[in-house]
DNA sequence: ACCGACGGGACCTCCCGTTGTT
DNA sequence: AACAACGGGAGGTCCCGTCGGT
């Protein structure tokens, strides 16, 4: 059973996120969470500290969202390539159809905390090093069940495979037209239909 | 000749330029400025009406900063591949050697404009159009020359291109640590030379 | 009941209206009125939305706060002249004793205004036509119950007593004397008692 | 012979006096008078210790203006009510036919220095009193040649004079209509032709 | 004699966080 | 538990006056 007070936290928090992932989540004002939020100041501080601990509540609530639909892409799928294109499904086809309004909270939490915001900062590198781990284990046991060839090097396609989706997004909230996050997630699906499944050689050595 | 004056300017902006790429060319304050280039109020607001007007001039100088040494990586190069990894190999190895201080300005302002500020999105775009249709045209002068496979799709090479790099330069950002630019460099680089390269088709047809 | 906001507001415009009747309703500055009220920036700023905002409540209210001395003047006076001369009389004899400290609002705000101030301009505008009418009609309905000569232009007679009362205010404030302002009102009573009351003629013709 | 300087020190003050005489004598700011005299800051503080100094300067040629058009009118009048006639007959019937734009400047600056404004201040109570004795010395001599009824009282007579001027310039000002010095114009005709002249009593003897 | 460049200060506005109130 | 009211501070802009150049 959840009281008035939290059912009260989550929805700021909830609406919170949204809204500092796309105004940033430190400079995010006050003013704007309360137009947002529909709750007052003395409201706010009730529940949090100070700006930043909501700043920080929303950053890991954003980032959550976005490993939940992850794990549900996952779901019922046991190649470890099939895994990973269905991550690649899970950014939608559509600029609407994204994991969350604003582009990748990690990315741009990264490019925010630049500047010497240690707390966000370790925010992100925290989860973007999930996010990165969560491929290299795929690619690992993929390699032990023969379905990824051995010789590929997990923690480099893992950065590229990020470094290709979160440039993809970025372009497409640039320009708010989805072909540049289809043309990354293309590319990669050719690259793991090319360079890892192990098929490829078998089926030149069996011609 | 240059008077005092456009000498005093022109510092201002090369020491701002590198300032706002890490702070952020909006989010900047002007105490920042001050302190960096050591110039009061009175003497900034003389040669720009307002923030705003400075930050634009220091973005227009960073993405200029930038093309320079794109332009300089392509001198004396004839072939498209070439070309490319002419490109690739102007992002130095060490994550000292970088074009510039604090990421690419472009995702940077890309980020950070995010949020409703049409005047610097629009200059991101200006300036990533540029960036794209660069590689575009090397494609295309490639494939002219037969020096690249006519089934390339040049646009969606050069956005994945520009999305693979972006994506490293992040992740090198965040993790100060140039490894992650290097993987998707090396990427790159592979895919040059088995996808773009039209030998590959020679190689086996002479096998 | 008055909320503690509502009797905060009313306190600033209160002190703000007498302190801009003398510095400038546009030109006071907002330290001056925090030193007035006693109310720190934060607090004012939760009041009123500017300082512009600021200077037209504080106008209304003085405005306000003449129109009730006027209003109170003419209670209990039936004869159009008395009415009059009621108004006249609103005005004291000492300098002290005036309507409002620093002078007339509305004229202060109209010299203020001159130059390019819509808002102001309009508020003394609306404000010295209230004025104006308020006299139109005494004179018009003392026409009707023949306490006023017809022949009297009510117009012409409330810009001139206008006129003159507003020249005395203004010259009592230059020399802190307030001979000058009597003066006025001595003229414009005579003025009353020989041109506007029709009895003169009769008495004239009954000799 | 006027050298340079002094003939742009005239300029200077010319283009100025009508400048602050809409904008307020100590309230246009320096970039205005750039703007509107189309020197720059180091050629003004040559020519003026400091903004308050020209403000000075521009106030003394506004009313020396004023004081020459009133000496112009009285040029060829021999009786004192024609005098007085004329210096009302200065202004113009006309809006635009007025001494100065923007309105008196003396009263413009007795309200604009109401605030403790002791320099600006002195200034209009020096001109104003200037007026005032012009005016008197009128009614004296007048009555010295039996133009004017000896019982006038010539102090008062110019305040009620003045007052009624400067309350329909202001009224017209504001209105941007010409109607009301007008109307505050022939209330002071008909009072001289009433109560100054000395003949009406004759005239009614005679009868 | 005039212009251009700069320092420093005043001003308005916004914003954060605390405290009293309901 | 939430809101209203307020203090204090930071940020951006404007503006005055001085000084070096020309």
């Amino acid at each position: 059973m959840q009281t008035k007070g939290e059912r009260t936290r989550a929805q700021i928090i909830e609406r919170t996120a949204a809204l500092m992932n796309r105004q940033g989540f430190l400079s995010t004002s006050i003013a704007a969470v309360i137009e947002t939020t529909g709750i007052q100041k003395g409201g706010l501080y009730r529940h949090f500290d100070s700006r930043e601990t909501l700043a920080y509540a929303a950053m890991d609530f954003a980032v959550g969202q976005i490993r939940e639909r992850f794990l549900q892409a996952l779901q019922g799928k046991a190649n470890a390539c099939d895994q990973l294109l269905a991550l690649l499904a899970a950014y939608g086809d559509d600029d609407i159809d994204v994991p969350m309004a604003g582009g990748c909270p990690i990315m741009n939490s990264a490019i925010e905390a630049d500047h010497a915001e240690p707390g966000l900062r370790q925010r992100a590198q925290v989860a973007m090093a999930g996010w990165h781990s969560l491929l290299v284990g795929i690619v690992q046991s993929g390699q032990q069940r023969k379905e990824i060839a051995a010789d590929v090097d997990g923690a480099a396609f893992a950065t590229v495979f990020i470094a290709a989706i979160e440039g993809g997004v970025m372009l497409t909230q640039l320009y708010a037209d989805a072909q540049y996050l289809r043309a990354a997630r293309r590319h990669l699906e050719q690259h793991i239909a090319q360079h890892l499944r192990p098929q490829d050689a078998t089926k030149l050595a069996s011609t």
